[in-house]
RNA sequence: GCCGGGGUGGCGGAAUUGGCAGACGCGUCGGACUCAAAAUCCGAUGGGGCCUGCCCCCGUGCGGGUUCAAGUCCCGCCCCCGGCACCA
């Protein structure tokens, strides 16, 4: 029976040991480069799923990559603890949220440190801790001093299920985001934060996120939807006010032959016609009860009715008729739209369908468009017809003229409009920051002063999903008085979208006991912004960006100096089984305690790094992860098996012999490698590369007579394969490292060096290649100049006999690498 | 439809700047050790061919092209995954 790792006696040694020196402890200064490397924190939800060690495990690879290279690494963990499971595991088991969380906290804790990630524990924090949310509140009041949080009634995005309000972001193709149930509209009085305040930065400081990856940046991009034109007013017949519309093609407004409105537009039944009303009324009445799903989620059947009015074309003066129809969004731009079927697509179907004059305005270059028998919209480039003063033009010349014109006339103006809207941050639930504000009957909306935060969250709360905030049925909460004028008022009793908890948690963690601040302006300047972030890119829109928006808020307040949080972000892969993510419905789920059990913390940690590249999707196998634990026994056994040589030796002779010299070689090659691999992330290759040493190395064993091996040399290697194996396997790397007699932790050495010039081979082996074909290998010194390479080629029998007779026309040498004979 | 990513053995995945396709691992087959099995170790493993030579042909989604040389570059397609999707 081979010796094994005694993964359970090894874990259980290091773990006590490393908590009873405080390995992971970073000072809040050090007179070292810092390296600020964070992965989001979970949900703590009860245990860990692998896409969390997946995340966690890449995170502590570079963490202690750097520690080793002599940074002095920042390396948090917290809990992301606010949220609506907490309230729902209440409601299904009778345990109350806070319990629920605080248990689950404690069960994930103990799972992370079994996995050996290398966290600073002091630096922990929760977000449902008063100590921290007291600060959410604190800064949701920076914001409502600015002006930038607000209340309003709007048309907001309800969820029966979760019997809350989502922010738009949280609503993916009409549903719920968190339960998928559709959502559905409602007219609410809500909190907003005024994130449209920013749309412009967010989205022009995308460009200077040069760590990002491109992925998320387009979602960005495409979420704020920024969008240039202008407004037009097309005056009403019969009517003092006109209607306004937002276009991003004031070029076609010649070819305008009608008007659209949203259902939700308020003009619509103004202007609809005595003899029309009911029939709009009952469209209108259609459209609205049509869940948002329906309305948003794929494109759909164009429907609208004509409003029986008519508004004016502000350069023809023609009559145009006014319409209302489904393809139109309140929420966007002005809610009314300019028809101009001959050049947009939509318009195009909507004119067909019921009948409008097309009108080209646009003609392309070398064709003349046919408003009978087109059969799309032409939406490209052209020159200007029926256009009056503008025909001839090239239409992206007239738009700058015709908006001009239009301002010049008091007609319209330019216009740039997002698709981004307000935060919408109240959630009519338990288990969350409470928003700090007090209705007075006197003072009407009163801030809640900053010596009196945290506005606790009250223990006894009975949290039945009623729609309403279970704090509305909790009198000593809602009860209080005015902060201003002392008489009796009402607190506010929705609670905050966790998104805001996540939007900061990040400087916190450089000053986590800090109670006069959110955080210490000197520590958080010292550290932030994040060097590397690494999470799920489910969060590309959400939480990124809302962390962005935090940021730059929180860069013109003075408060950070940092305008951008997050300096290189990775976004890892899913983990799936069997091709589908991992789900309690499919029944596919592996779990990481049983994994951790059964082989140990670094066989996990190596085979989730090992068997893809952290940004693509990995496909669980159990087979791959009995292969991790074969390669760790294997270093085991090799290691324990030259302790007793490599112990007391040297530095590597001056002078070696061929297999001594190889084995050097190797090991600085090695080093080059896992080097260069993590850098790029390349932690699957970086394995790889550490294992060939490892085959290296026991094949040195087995070719090498005792004898004839250089102890230096033996020793350089094997200590070196520890070192490129801790960040990876912490805690069998730690034992080794101790069994080869060192005193201090392997987790506090130097990442190696490596010699470029012990990486060069001696010799190299040169392909020949004749038309490109590979004939044959030579083996030259590896200085050989083109010249000796082909000379070399040449008289390789093979070779010889191959251009025996035949003319040599050309002859292509690159160094180091092949000869190519071009034959005729 | 638009945007982003991808398509390489039986599988996960490697391949600087265009320079030996398939590293490393899994699986499979064969062998050693063993009474036997497990564990461990060694060897083989893209497909095909015959003249069994460490030889030849084919081979990185498909069709063309550039080049001495293409998984890699160019043109035209197909398929898969992710995101957005009536945004005026």
């Amino acid at each position: 029976m081979a010796e094994r790792y005694p993964f359970h006696a090894v874990e259980k040694k290091w773990r006590r040991r490393w908590e009873e020196e405080d390995l992971y402890a970073v000072p809040d200064f050090e007179d070292k480069p810092k390296y600020y490397c964070l992965e989001m924190f979970p949900y703590p939800s009860g245990k860990l799923h692998m896409g969390h060690v997946r995340n966690y495990a890449i995170g502590d690879v570079i963490a202690r990559f750097k520690r080793m290279q002599g940074y002095s690494v920042l390396h948090p963990m917290g809990w992301d603890a606010f949220g609506l499971p907490a309230e729902n595991a209440a409601i299904k088991h009778g345990i109350h949220p806070h319990d629920w969380t605080w248990q689950n906290i404690s069960f994930m804790r103990e799972q992370l440190k079994q996995l050996g990630f290398s966290y600073d524990w002091h630096r922990e924090i929760a977000t449902c801790h008063p100590d921290y949310y007291r600060w959410t509140q604190w800064l949701f009041l920076q914001f409502f001093h600015r002006g930038l949080a607000y209340r309003k009634k709007a048309p907001v995005n309800w969820c029966p299920s979760c019997a809350t309000v989502l922010a738009n972001e949280q609503v993916v193709g009409g549903v719920c985001e968190r339960c998928k149930t559709p959502v559905v509209p409602r007219e609410l009085e809500q909190w907003f934060l005024r994130i449209t305040a920013y749309a412009e930065r967010l989205l022009q400081d995308l460009d200077k996120l040069t760590g990002w990856p491109e992925k998320v940046k387009v979602m960005q991009r495409n979420w704020i939807g920024k969008s240039e034109g202008a407004l037009i007013n097309f005056p009403v017949v019969g009517r003092e006010e006109g209607i306004t519309v937002f276009t991003t093609r004031p070029d076609t407004l010649y070819g305008v032959t009608y008007l659209v409105l949203a259902p939700e537009h308020p003009l619509v039944m103004e202007l609809a016609a005595e003899d029309r009303r009911e029939e709009v009324g009952c469209f209108v009445e259609r459209a609205r009860l049509l869940p948002a799903l329906s309305r948003t989620a794929g494109e759909q059947e164009k429907e609208g009715l004509f409003l029986g009015a008519f508004c004016r074309h502000p350069l023809t003066g023609e009559d145009i008729p006014i319409y209302v129809a489904n393809y139109v969004l309140m929420e966007y731009g002005t809610g009314a739209v300019m028809g101009v079927p001959a050049h947009d697509q939509r318009d195009f179907e909507f004119a067909r369908k019921f009948g409008l004059p097309i009108k080209v305005v646009i003609q392309p270059p070398g064709e003349v468009l046919d408003p009978d028998t087109m059969t799309a919209a032409y939406v490209d480039e052209g020159v200007l017809v029926n256009s009056g003063p503008f025909d001839g033009k090239p239409n992206l010349q007239a738009m700058g003229e015709i908006v001009a014109y239009l301002e010049e006339k008091g007609l319209g103006k330019r216009q740039v409009t997002y698709r981004l809207r307000d935060w919408l941050i109240s959630r009519q639930r338990y288990w969350g920051a409470p928003i700090p504000i007090v209705y007075c009957d006197q003072c009407g909306i009163v801030p809640v002063p900053e010596e009196q935060l945290p506005v606790l969250l009250p223990y006894n709360v009975a949290f039945k999903p009623t729609g309403e905030s279970p704090l509305k049925d909790c009198p000593e909460f809602v009860n209080t008085t005015c902060p201003r004028c002392g008489a009796p008022a009402r607190r506010e009793t929705d609670t905050m979208d966790t998104f805001i908890c996540s939007s900061w948690y990040y400087f916190r963690y450089t000053s986590p006991k800090e109670d006069k601040a959110p955080w210490d302006k000197a520590k958080v300047n010292y550290w932030l912004p994040v060097d590397q972030y690494i999470g799920g890119v489910e969060h590309a829109i959400l939480h990124l960006l809302y962390s962005r928006f935090f940021t730059k808020f929180l860069y013109d307040i003075g408060l950070v100096s940092c305008d951008e949080p997050f300096t290189n972000l990775l976004t890892q892969g899913m983990v799936l089984k069997d091709g589908a993510k991992m789900s309690k419905s499919k029944g596919n789920i592996v779990s990481p305690e049983e994994i951790v059990e059964h082989y140990g913390a670094d066989t996990t940690r190596l085979f989730i790094l090992f068997a893809a590249p952290p940004e693509r999707d990995l496909e669980w196998s159990d087979e791959g992860v009995e292969g991790c634990a074969r390669f760790l026994n294997r270093v085991w056994r090799l290691v324990r098996s030259l302790i007793p040589v490599v112990q007391g030796a040297g530095e590597p002779a001056e002078s070696l012999s061929p297999p001594n010299r190889e084995l050097r070689r190797l090991t600085h090659r090695t080093v080059e490698r896992v080097t260069k691999d993590i850098e790029e992330f390349g932690l699957n290759t970086a394995v790889s590369a550490i294992m060939e040493f490892t085959n290296g190395l026991a094949r040195y064993c087995e070719e090498v007579k005792p004898e004839e091996r250089d102890p230096g040399t033996l020793r350089e290697a094997v200590e070196t394969l520890i070192l490129l194996l801790a960040p990876f396997a912490p805690y069998m790397a730690e034992e080794l490292w101790e069994q080869l007699g060192k005193k201090e932790s392997v987790h506090r050495q130097a990442w190696p060096p490596y010699d470029p010039k012990l990486v060069v081979a001696d010799q190299i082996e040169v392909v020949i290649q004749i038309n490109g074909k590979v004939r044959g290998k030579v083996l030259v010194a590896a200085t050989a100049t083109p010249a000796e390479m082909e000379e070399a080629a040449r008289r390789e029998p093979r070779i010889e006999q191959l251009l025996a007779g035949k003319e040599v026309r050309k002859v292509i040498t690159v160094p180091g690498k092949l000869v190519n004979f071009v034959v005729g």
